[in-house]
RNA sequence: UCCCCAGUAGCUCAGUUGGUUAGAGCGGGUGACUGUUAAUCACUAGGUCGGCAGUUCGAGUCUGUCCUGGGGAGCCA
């Protein structure tokens, strides 16, 4: 036997947003937050489904029949449907509430004493080990409404500005693309690798016939695509085997990646401002409530930084100005500024946050820090990538103009002692019909923490994985 | 991977220069009270003080080591 449908219920952001008329008798279906009994014969409870951050009071009068057997007993965490009346509330802090009819116990908290959720702050660290659990509190809650915003205006930008999203393989035999460690995938027996005459691993025997790894980026994939489509983009899993232990990585992440036809480093950069204005417009726009509960609760200032963030346009320097802005700072740093060397945190954080005091983008590296795909300048020492810095939590977004250009190419590839003959389909898309082109990465999770002022990269993805650590 | 910090009740924490029976708030249970808002009040249950080894008459407290977590750095998105 099937139970009765439930598709008459409605969701606690309908009743709560007007869509429903007063007075309506409706159902609901969620999960318990918090209950509280008054001897004048009633209970409040507050009921939460994930449907918008605020929960919906339900009041219980003690003449309903499982009262003293049923609702007396409600804990946090348990799962009811509820039939009932939608009426303005009488109390303060909410506009309406359900005037219950009945109430079906779906499901108990077996054991109230070791809930783990309650009605309470809990320490990041420990929702962490219940990560199972933990999108019921009001912070995950908040985090994965705006992650689904963000997930959605991000293909929305560019569905809108003729992007096609273009699904690159998780799966990559390219083992040298520079961009770190990977994970491999292998259906090899691990207690019986089978070798070759020289005495190494004969991966000729695994499954796709030769070494496979999870991939690192989507760019060189999409790069083909975006020689045929002009706009295109990427928006997948990401898989990065380092040993980083921070606040701002994760061995399994999301990253966006579009690429364009017949641009250059300009056109990006003007791109990737243009892109996360919109993303961060779309957020406060679609998830008011959310903002204004890290606003209020995580990070003050999670509300007008975005808005600070969209007015203003972009700092734009050279990396050589940009040097010669950290050497004239009279600053005292740990690590070494001079022409050649990367930007170190601190450097990042000067020029953002007491430099500039909002984004920057940084252009034009030297070539000898930068990856063997980036468009040598005329200069013969820089090459056209760019950083977009944000106050925070540093590098946002990487990107770069690609080299177009066959020969210089391939000595940039011998240069960086790349096997061409791994990429020799990368350099068919020099051979033919080669143009400018130019894409960056934008690492999704970090583009979640700025949105909702979280700080650590964990708390914005549902299940993290980071070394050591695969639970769930 | 390197440096630093932490680990005490289901959760968040206190615990003095080493000294009797380790405390509080929240959460749970019981009761009182109330159109309540993380309600309030009273009572109550709940702990091998991260593991192992050591110093000491005596260790939550000191030492070593391991584990776990956090912060920072490197690497990067």
């Amino acid at each position: 036997m099937t139970k009765p449908s439930n598709n008459s219920c409605v969701s606690i952001k309908q009743a709560l947003t007007g869509e429903i008329a007063a007075d309506s008798n409706i159902c609901l279906q969620g999960w318990v937050r918090t209950r509280r009994d008054s001897k004048a014969g009633f209970s409040f409870i507050n009921l939460h489904d994930g449907s918008c951050f605020a929960p919906i009071q339900l009041v219980a009068d003690k003449d309903l029949p499982n009262y003293d057997s049923e609702i007396l007993k409600l804990t946090t965490g348990c799962s009811l449907r509820c039939q009932g009346k939608l009426v303005e509330s009488r109390g303060r802090g909410q506009n309406f509430e359900i005037q219950v009819e009945s109430i079906e116990v779906l499901g108990w908290v077996e054991d109230p004493d070791t809930y783990p959720i309650q009605p309470k702050k809990h320490s990041y660290e420990f929702l962490r080990e219940v990560a199972h659990l933990r999108p019921r509190t009001n912070t995950f809650g908040a985090m994965t409404r705006v992650r689904h915003a963000a997930s959605l205006a991000v293909h929305e930008y560019f569905s809108q500005h003729g992007f096609n999203w273009i699904h690159t393989p998780i799966v990559t035999a390219s083992d040298a693309e520079g961009a770190g460690q990977m994970f491999r995938v292998s259906t090899l027996d691990q207690m019986n690798l089978p070798k070759n005459d020289k005495g190494n691993i004969d991966y000729n025997q695994d499954f796709f016939g030769r070494e496979t790894f999870l991939t690192v980026s989507g760019q060189l994939n999409v790069e083909a695509y975006c020689m045929a489509m002009s706009k295109v983009y990427t928006f997948g899993p990401t898989f990065r085997a380092e040993n980083s232990n921070t606040s701002r990585h994760l061995a399994e992440f999301w990253m966006v990646e579009p690429e364009i036809a017949f641009g250059d480093l300009n056109d990006l950069a003007n791109l990737a401002e243009d892109f996360l204005k919109s993303v961060f417009r779309s957020v406060l726009d679609r998830c008011p409530d959310d903002m204004a509960f890290f606003a209020e609760r995580v990070e003050p200032e999670a509300i007008t930084r975005l808005e600070t963030f969209i007015e203003q346009p972009f700092a734009r320097v050279e990396y050589s100005e940009a040097i010669e802005i950290l050497q004239n700072s009279g600053k005292k740093f740990q690590f070494p500024v001079n022409w050649g060397l990367d930007l170190q945190t601190e450097h990042e954080r000067f020029l953002t946050e007491e430099h500039f005091k909002g984004p920057v983008v940084v252009m034009n590296y030297p070539d000898e820090i930068k990856a063997f795909y980036m468009r040598q300048n005329d200069d013969g020492k820089t090459v056209a990538a760019m950083d977009v810095l944000a106050p925070g939590i540093g590098e946002i977004i990487g990107g770069s103009q690609r080299e177009e250009r066959l020969d210089i190419l391939q000595q940039r590839m011998a240069h960086h002692g790349i096997d061409k003959t791994e990429y020799d389909w990368y350099l068919d898309l020099r051979r033919y019909g080669t143009v400018p082109h130019a894409g960056f990465g934008l690492g999704f999770e970090r583009l979640i923490l700025y949105i909702t002022g979280l700080s650590n990269i964990r708390d914005v993805i549902p299940y993290p994985r980071t070394p050591g650590r695969a639970d769930f």
